[in-house]
DNA sequence: TATGAATGAGGGTTCATTCAT
DNA sequence: CATGAATGAACCCTCATTCAT
């Protein structure tokens, strides 16, 4: 009560509320979740959360916004690597960097479980997330694929080439529940995070060694030719 | 007793609400979906739930089972293909039918969303869903990417392997969301989902014709010294 | 299903519910006590119930008439005494005979709770147990209680001592639970019957041989004065 | 905080609910009482039960521990007499403050009922209640008779005594049903409780007069005997 | 005669929200 | 500014009962 800092912080309950609201959203979901636990976990009062945010929702709204400012905030997108770096460190770099951020374990680590909730149901805060944090991080990859590819990268080719890069790295991510029912023996240490962070990038630099413009698969006779007609034709 | 003389309705309440309850748990969740609701779309009584399937857990593992049952059995991994045929095939067989049975839209396509949400909140039904569901698919694929290893396959390869070709498709299961907001022209009709086997398969068959065993204690010498300059130096 | 003593007794189905009725009455109460497992229980459908009683509560009036009847049929009134034996005898043996009823364990010994319950929240079943039950065991004791007492009988000290006898018996039925947590070393074995059989009696006998009209009481000299005026001017 | 200046409504609702609650669970027991009529009663609503007391059982836990104190309180035992009042006295005044206290009729006289429906189906809170309640009074009463045995005075014996005097009163609380029908000419008024205490007294005053320790494990030779004689020869 | 699927009222409890203080 | 007692809707589940077979 007679807190001497609080003067500074008006708003100190606020932000007590948005760490506990992180915890609380990221173990149980949004629905699951109670306000009261919430309030509980920030010492605040039962009240607190509609005096400071109106509802539920609002502040669910702000939490995953501010997890993710700071995930980025932790491992920024450079991921201290000089831009000038060849291709294949970036893509080592860019794998590693990725898997590190979804295996963390620090504090403030629930943003993973809130975007893996968000995939679920998404809400309304998936937008600005896109916007501002996997859109860039997008590019950077879809740069790095492009000149791996040289003259043989093409707008499609690169995308579906970065999602498949991608792809590897968030699956881990997503779908640790039933790599976990299904390989039992996977520890995720730091060890084997830098194996999986070599495998992927072998695999992939294998791949995109040898990539061509999707015409060339070969899926069946008549899905092949549909395909080719329907592509060829669209622009972007 | 005189089971054969009603075989059309022998217990038609049950299937309907098995049906109206993939529907709402697809749609809300577990805890947000109501039995009331359930009830509802079936045109049951409120109380039938729990006289059919004890109570609203019970229903939803059921409802689980039952949705992948009947996609794995609409869209078999080998999609008719002869257990004899060439690996390669059966790779693209396996990738074409995964996709098609994540972007499948018939009445039983809540498995789709039913198990993004498990990733993001597993119940005690994914257990049964991994060991009757997945794990038999994950051993059929082993088997391929096995095949396609010929002689460098070892188990640690194949594992890891086998979640590089099953990310890329499960990618566009668990992150349509993201996708569709990083990629608006992206439409998942029938032929970009030809092309996407295709892409696919092709990337996997590249990365595994020169896939090789990463050493599994230590990375390759090689890889080490990047990982020491770009990223283990960098702070926390 | 194809029992050969169907036959002969049409409503075996009927007395087998009777029976898992009082068991499971006397463990939950009526309130507590389910149709469905008493069903269970019976190895009968879960309509038998209403079916055979036409509901629950008629069920459970059969149940303490059925059961009482057992007890009386177990334990009779004449207790095997002759009836001219002496007083001083018959009151021991009624005693005895009583606490030995209440302890009983045999697989009718639902009585002693149904009783109890009923206590609890009389039904409409109560009038017809005592009538038939309880009123005959009442007048006995009293002509034993009048034999003892001689020329000072009358009927309210004849009905005020059987009172005070027969509540020292039933009060171990009424207040096991109490008396159980406040004195555990009590076991109410065989032997200790016994002696608590022989202390009642003897307690009854000292305080019987010295009894008389109410009326030598001495309550506090004002409640006295009430009392007198009040009772001395009462009938019956 | 402002603690001192409500005072009169500290938390009124609370009392309110205690008393409601304290009628319904006493006409219907524990498992009938409705918390929606309890609520109902009080002019609270239905959730303020699970606000103040957490749910129905710990509602029905303090109900039980106030209505026993409001009623120990309102008749203490010694019914306001001295410490070194003769030990005549104070049993007189025991027995009538029992008697007092059973026949209650005020406001918080549901301690009646609710006390032989836990005798029908004890619960928890029985045991805080022997514990904080009966336990105490039980021991005043210990101190009581042990007096009047004087130099007798064994533990067996004292409790043996103090039952059977207690026996006597608690038999009004608890048989009242069976009492009423088979001596519909008792009222209970208070010139009948005054009389009936005054029985109370004398015929447990004679009793205690002339009683000795029976033998702890075999009984005297004579009552041996007539045991043998009488009841022992029955079968089964 | 007996069944069991189906009913619907009502149970206790939870929870986000409000409002007088 | 902040509180916490109070709210009422809605939750899942239980149960005695019914009715077509």
């Amino acid at each position: 009560m007679a807190d001497q800092t609080q003067s500074e912080t008006p708003d100190r309950t606020r932000r007590t509320l948005l760490l506990a609201a992180g915890e609380v959203f990221a173990e149980c979901g949004f629905r699951a979740a109670t306000v009261r636990e919430i309030c509980r976990r920030a010492g605040a009062n039962i009240a607190a959360v509609n005096y400071h945010f109106g509802d539920k929702e609002a502040l669910y709204t702000e939490v995953l916004q501010h997890a993710l400012q700071a995930a980025r905030e932790k491992y920024p997108p450079s991921l201290g690597l000089p831009p000038g770096a060849p291709a294949k460190a970036r893509l080592r770099a860019f794998v590693l960097s990725f898997l590190l951020r979804i295996f963390d374990e620090g504090p403030h680590a629930h943003h993973g479980k809130l975007m893996v909730r968000e995939m679920a149901e998404p809400t309304l805060a998936l937008d600005a997330v896109v916007r501002d944090q996997i859109r860039p991080m997008s590019g950077q990859l879809a740069g790095i694929v492009a000149e791996l590819l040289g003259a043989r990268a093409t707008p499609e080719l690169v995308r579906a080439c970065s999602l498949s890069v991608v792809s590897q790295v968030m699956f881990y991510h997503l779908c640790r529940p039933v790599i976990g029912r299904l390989f039992p023996e996977m520890k995720f240490d730091r060890a084997q995070i830098d194996q999986l962070a070599a495998h992927i990038t072998e695999f992939s630099l294998h791949a995109l060694r040898n990539a061509k413009a999707t015409s060339s698969a070969k899926p069946s006779p008549r899905a092949r030719l549909k395909a080719k007609s329907s592509i060829a034709n669209r622009k972007s």
